[in-house]
DNA sequence: ATTACACTTCGACAGTAGACGAAGTGACGG
DNA sequence: CCGTCACTTCGTCTACTGTCGAAGTGTAAT
């Protein structure tokens, strides 16, 4: 149950649910997570926590870069049942579109650049 | 992307996934899920409805009596495939188990006996 | 070492959600 | 009708959640 909870709360909120989806082709930098919904850093780096504790996301750390992509299938295996669910559920949701032609011009960005969103 | 939401937040409450599954096997009338869950009439009405406002469960009225059971394969096909994760992710569960249990006593039980949840 | 950078943690705040008791609603029995 | 019963709605309280800016952490380049 305590498994459970943590991947329906994880899933019940609509910005963490951006996020994941986020990185289900590729894996993102969290500051292009944080280019793609618009939120400040604490807020982002505080939702892929939240992902990251449910199982439903990997981490990897690079340097100073954290880059986040989907649990696969050597994960939490009812994490994965989980994302095999959501991804069939909202594969033709139109926010979810939009965040992709979002992500693709991202991607095409240098890291480097995209970091400004921390600079004050 | 709402009706997802709908689901996911309604199942984002252990008192509620309690309150779903309880009702996977027969219907029950409120009162039996109240006396299942332990919590008042008021917490658990409210409970129900969100559950029945995500598609999750069916609800039919006899009288006084308000009987819930699960959707079934002629309601809402995203609530239906929820459902299947859920039950089979959950079907181990000590917590559903010992409801289960529980449910067995109490519909064995007469409804107007059970019903004393109401009474002052 | 020092600085800059990418990110996380902390602290504060507003909005939401779960809980209950009390009052309201609709159906049935007398 | 009138009261009772099963349930719902309302009002209130408390606890949790999402959000941000500021301060802290660890890495890399100078």
């Amino acid at each position: 149950m305590r498994g459970f909870l943590s991947i329906t709360k994880a899933l019940s909120d609509e910005s963490r649910v951006r996020a994941l989806l986020a990185v289900k082709d590729h894996e993102l930098c969290l500051c292009q997570v944080i280019e793609v919904l618009g939120l400040s850093p604490a807020t982002v780096s505080k939702h892929m926590n939240i992902l990251y504790q449910a199982g439903l996301v990997h981490r990897r750390k690079d340097g100073k870069w954290h880059f986040y992509r989907l649990a696969g299938e050597k994960d939490d295996s009812s994490a994965r049942r989980a994302l095999d669910w959501v991804l069939d559920e909202l594969k033709k949701d139109p926010t979810i579109r939009e965040d992709s032609r979002r992500i693709r011009e991202v991607r095409r960005q240098d890291l480097e650049e995209l970091s400004a969103c921390y600079r004050t």
